[in-house]
DNA sequence: GTGAAAGCGCTAACAC
DNA sequence: GTGTTAGCGCTTTCAC
């Protein structure tokens, strides 16, 4: 089994009678090079089958064709999504996606952004972990002039571009159905508290309840983190609650499940008496009954705007930093339709 | 936003006044370096904060430290485990994951594996699409001495590393259960033909049957794709015949959930009329009611035990060829329990 | 045990 | 439009 060497660019010219540097250059695509001199380069190229050496090309220019992802979990609907859409662009345009995943553990992302030899990587698209208070190391990041974009949960001190879906436009959208459909009690089951787009869900259910003169109670409120166990938890502690709420708004499907599984065990009749909505869809938001109304996320074209966001920068040096907003959809399933009968 | 210059092992040198070899030997652990001069080149490399540029060591040493992973989809339980269990090993070992997704088409399989410029890889791991029938891509790259391990869907001519549950003793278990549960008409809804794993659990089911003396017909086995829709068009064939059958043992949790989806429409008891059995253990089948039985894949260490197994052929030149097969194990549920009451 | 120097494959001045 | 050459940061003979 021997190890082949690689054909070279040096091969290339040996074969052609020409020099390296005009092979590089006709690969490249680059203007001043004959037209004729090109097309047989590109010939030879193909016919010996070569492949450019990233190390080689990144040690010359200084920049690998590596992006890295930083990401707090894959093994759920929403990060996986995210994550095609980004290895699409990035395979698109020649670029490799490097995964880091940090467990949601501020510690473990801490250890990664450190270990990183970041000469290995020309930008970096992250997520934060849940309680990452500390972004400083994302800032020395960008200081050393790699660029970083941040997408779902980002930072807010940190000026560089953000992609998100409509958080609060989001939450309004489900709160005002839930108002529709005649609950009136409504709970909101959120994530811990300092994120910022869990701080905007928050924020649209409060300007929606206000703005249709209904009681905003603060047991009502439930900060806590974002599983299914979470979920549960919440609602455990909310129909212990001598004033009981008839609905819940839940800050992602998963917990929103977690929280008909509870509504379930207690015998409360989902859709009839209490209404749930999540948010994410999630395709469990399909397959539990009854069906979850949600609001639909933009998971693989923020993984792809992410990504474009990146390689631009990557690519002009200065360009300007870009906050987009993606919006989501309201999807109305079983769990808020007073007539859903199991 | 000055574009840092990283420091480098000259950096190192000129500060203690030594040569770069011997910084480069210190760092690397080497053993014909002074102790003394070691510890002060460590001390120095930490103090100011040296990053190795691993396209400078790819290129010096004929080696990145990247390894890819070419996998047909993520948004699944089953596959962002394993990349999970792939990732944690190999940050520990300190080798980057470089993701590609195929999508599950062998035309894009194929161009992946075409345009990668191999020299940017040390080691491939892969899980091939349905129906790659075709494989000497990968022998090509086998023969270009670049390690490639093989888990869950393998291929099968190709000798190289393979890692896999044990999916014939996986469908043993779960036929078997059946059975034991008085199930006695009991189809099986397959993937597509030809996949080595397909085909164990088909010969596991069979084989079981036989041994139990149970009827085989062909008309209770389908094979199709791996999807809920797959699942439910096969289940719908299968209510469409004279003799139903009395059971469904899935080939994985989403044509179980599939199945179960259509059985509800068609008002058939699960549980008490119809057993069904699924493989992988996918979360949703804690969340579908009733609860799906199933056989738990063990993800993670696939992922964990593939990416030890490539990082042993890349390290070892003549490594010779494992194949790991894993246990799953039947997690009993109520889709196979006749007292099951809605 | 340490240093000097060549070279990995490529790019980018700088000449012509 | 093309060739020459230096160098990217590191490893690795080969001397000493």
């Amino acid at each position: 089994m021997p190890k082949h060497r690689f054909v070279t660019i040096k091969d290339i010219a040996k074969v052609l009678k020409i020099s390296v540097s005009t092979v590089s250059r006709a690969l490249r695509d680059t203007y001043d090079v004959n037209q004729e001199t090109r097309t047989k380069v590109m010939e030879a190229a193909a016919q010996m089958n070569y492949k450019p050496n990233y190390n080689a090309i990144g040690l010359a220019k200084g920049s690998s064709h590596n992006i890295g992802i930083v990401i707090p979990f894959i093994t759920n609907y929403y990060f996986s999504t995210v994550i095609t859409g980004i290895q699409e662009v990035a395979f698109s345009k020649g670029y490799n996606i490097i995964l880091f995943i940090s467990n949601d553990s501020p510690e473990r992302e801490l250890s990664i952004i450190q270990d990183l030899s970041i000469s290995n990587l020309d930008g970096l698209m992250v997520t934060i972990s849940s309680d990452s208070d500390s972004c400083e190391h994302f800032q020395k990041i960008i200081d050393q002039g790699i660029p970083v974009v941040f997408f779902d949960r980002v930072a807010n001190k940190i000026k560089t571009s953000k992609v998100m879906q409509d958080d609060f436009y989001g939450a309004i959208e489900a709160v005002e159905h839930l108002i529709e459909n005649g609950y009136k009690k409504i709970a909101h089951i959120a994530g811990p508290k300092g994120l910022i787009f869990t701080e905007r869900r928050l924020q649209g259910y409060l300007g929606t309840l206000k703005k249709n003169d209904l009681p905003i109670r603060e047991e009502w409120i439930i900060h806590s983190g974002f599983s299914q166990v979470h979920g549960e938890e919440d609602t455990r502690q909310l129909l212990n609650l001598d004033e009981r709420p008839d609905a819940i708004f839940a800050v992602n499907d998963r917990k929103a499940i977690g929280a008909m599984l509870v509504l379930k065990t207690n015998k409360i009749a989902i859709g009839k008496d209490f209404g749930v909505v999540g948010f994410t869809n999630d395709p469990m938001s399909t397959i539990i009954s009854p069906a979850l109304t949600t609001i639909a996320e933009p998971a693989l074209e923020i993984g792809r705007k992410s990504c474009e966001l990146l390689i631009k920068h990557i690519l002009k040096k200065n360009f300007i930093f870009e906050e987009v907003i993606i919006p989501g959809r309201l999807i109305v399933r079983e769990s808020t339709n007073r007539h859903f009968i199991a």
